[in-house]
RNA sequence: CGGGGAGUAGUUCAGAUGGCUAGAACGCUGCUUUUGGGAAGCAGAGGUCGCAGGUUCAAGUCCUGUCUCCCCGACCA
């Protein structure tokens, strides 16, 4: 029977988010506060995602290290505007023992107090600069270039699958260099390499540049954002890139002798991307019918779906349908083949539309009379006819074109919903009626940043560039331009 | 932490003013017929009605307490 589809976008945005995750079986809410279990289906983006980010990461001349779970208190109080930020969300561990009371309930064992609490890491520039201060002691120990794939905890009020959950996992990378410039040069190219990762192998499309002093992570001279735009209009943070400066180096001693024999601190970045990203992909191309992956984002490229009636039919299908596997594998295409049979085609289509895999091919005995396949597009829904022997370079095609395709679609969308805004009237209509991404000249500050958000919902989601203009909130001469949105 | 809502089968929910053996749909198991866009019939399995008290001849339903979850805000990747 058929099912009613997954919620229109539109009328129930953040349902139909759920849905898409839902049915594509990525993931759900875990029985912990919070938590999210991520299954098999929701993993294998995370491994193409640290499969392909993590290459470009190394390339860059980085190194994999791992660094404990727990920090000290007394180090995350060392940098006193990192403390301030992550204070409010920190999960703190107070004892290590637990025991049976006299009604043979579990309880904490008073006894087991810590005699100095450890936090569950929120980030990990304090437990790794406390290393770093050890690491480092001449200028031919710098560069530090480091980077971890881990687990981190920040204990949210509200939280939402892959968007914001209490315990996600990310990628953080740490490194220490001899002068600020360096340390700049580093934090840009980091966030460039986010952005080509994104952009090429997500086929989403951003906008990137320098956070608002409002904005930026707490502890760091600059942060570097990538933002991308959900089908709503509201703009998602992708990753931040930071440029430190010398504030943890300063917090840390983390010093080292230069050639004149001086003692200097070391400049320093972080720069991280999450689990968030899925939430990002899942947001910028999905539709009504369910998920939709870039190629280059599916752990399975091509689904087949044979078609046959009787026992003779299921035969030859079968027998091209391996052949068909095979040559497609050949190219280098990921493929499975749905040999459920207790299934009808119909289920297997809908099946594999909901999790999103890129094309499918559908074999019955009417195919294999005539030697060609329906070979069906997800992004498109459009169908072809394609002879058995033009496959393989028909759908390696087809990869590229998905690809593409995609990434110009979602370009598209965020080119229309951006616009140039000039004075604050038209500014506060705008978000009144309309969302998206809004470029104005501003001259920032806390105070007026939090009016504008205030008057509108909207914050500043990065600047993007020079020129002259007036600001949009005063409205006297302004130099930077900002891009402006409502964010997740 | 403010404002709403909800806890009943694996899931989504229905069970009005208390009343017979607690229901449906989907899912699940078995058999049969099906199979080119979410198949159909038949037969089954599955419940401490969130938890603890109380009122009553009788509580999923009323009262008190308590816990949890969801949605919208404030906070954040």
């Amino acid at each position: 029977m058929k099912k009613e589809r997954i919620t229109p976008r539109g009328e129930n945005y953040s349902q139909w988010y759920l849905d898409v995750i839902r049915e594509a079986d990525l993931a759900e809410n875990s029985i912990v506060r919070g938590c999210m279990v991520i299954k098999p289906n929701g993993y294998a983006l995370w491994e193409k995602i640290q499969e392909n980010l993590g290459r470009m990461i190394k390339e860059t001349g980085h190194r994999n290290v791992y660094f404990p779970i727990f920090i000290p208190k007394s180090l995350l109080n060392k940098e006193a505007e990192h403390v301030e930020g992550f204070a409010k969300e920190s999960a703190v561990v107070t004892h290590h023992r637990l025991k049976l009371n006299s009604r043979k309930e579990l309880m904490v064992d008073p006894a087991s107090r810590l005699e100095e609490e450890v936090i569950v890491r929120p980030t990990s520039e304090t437990i790794m600069y406390d290393s770093f201060a050890r690491w480092v002691t001449s200028y031919r120990d710098l560069p530090i270039l480091i980077n971890q794939w881990s687990n981190i905890v920040r204990w949210e009020m509200r939280t939402r699958l892959f968007l914001r959950t209490s315990e996600f996992l990310w990628q953080e990378g740490h490194t220490a260099h001899a002068t600020h410039d360096e340390a700049e040069e580093e934090a840009l190219k980091m966030l460039k390499v986010y952005k080509d990762f994104v952009e090429e192998y997500m086929a989403v499309p951003l906008i990137s540049g320098e956070k608002s002093e409002g904005e930026k992570f707490p502890g760091a001279l600059r942060t570097y954002t990538i933002e991308a735009m959900m089908q709503d209009c509201k703009a998602l943070q992708a990753g931040t890139s930071h440029n430190l400066g010398d504030n943890f180096a300063k917090a840390f001693d983390i010093t080292y002798l230069d050639k004149n024999n001086e003692k200097k601190y070391v400049w320093q970045t972080s720069w991280g991307a999450s689990t968030r990203l899925i939430g990002a992909l899942i947001m910028t191309h999905s539709d009504d019918r369910g998920l939709v992956l870039p190629p280059k984002m599916s752990e399975t490229q091509v689904v087949i779906i044979p078609i046959w009636k009787t026992q003779e039919e299921r035969k030859s299908v079968e027998k091209v349908c391996s052949k068909i596997e095979s040559d497609l594998q050949k190219e280098g295409i990921s493929t499975s083949t749905d040999y459920r049979d207790y299934l009808t085609p119909g289920f297997k289509f809908n099946d594999w539309e909901k999790k999103g895999i890129p094309v499918r091919i559908e074999i019955g005995p009417k195919d294999v009379e005539k030697k060609k396949a329906v070979v069906c597009r997800r992004d498109t829904n459009e169908k072809k006819s394609v002879e058995f022997k033009n496959i393989p370079k028909n759908v390696k095609n087809l990869m590229e074109d998905i690809q593409s395709d995609m990434f110009k679609k979602a370009k598209n969308f965020l080119n229309d919903n951006t616009h140039e805004i000039e004075n604050f009237e038209d500014f506060k209509d705008f978000f009144k009626n309309k969302r998206g991404f809004v470029k104005a000249f501003w001259n920032q500050s806390k105070e007026s940043e939090g009016e504008i958000k205030y008057a509108t919902g909207a914050s500043s989601r990065c600047l993007i560039g020079e020129g002259n203009g007036k600001c949009i909130f005063t409205g006297k001469p302004a130099k930077q331009k900002w891009v402006f949105g409502i964010g997740y």
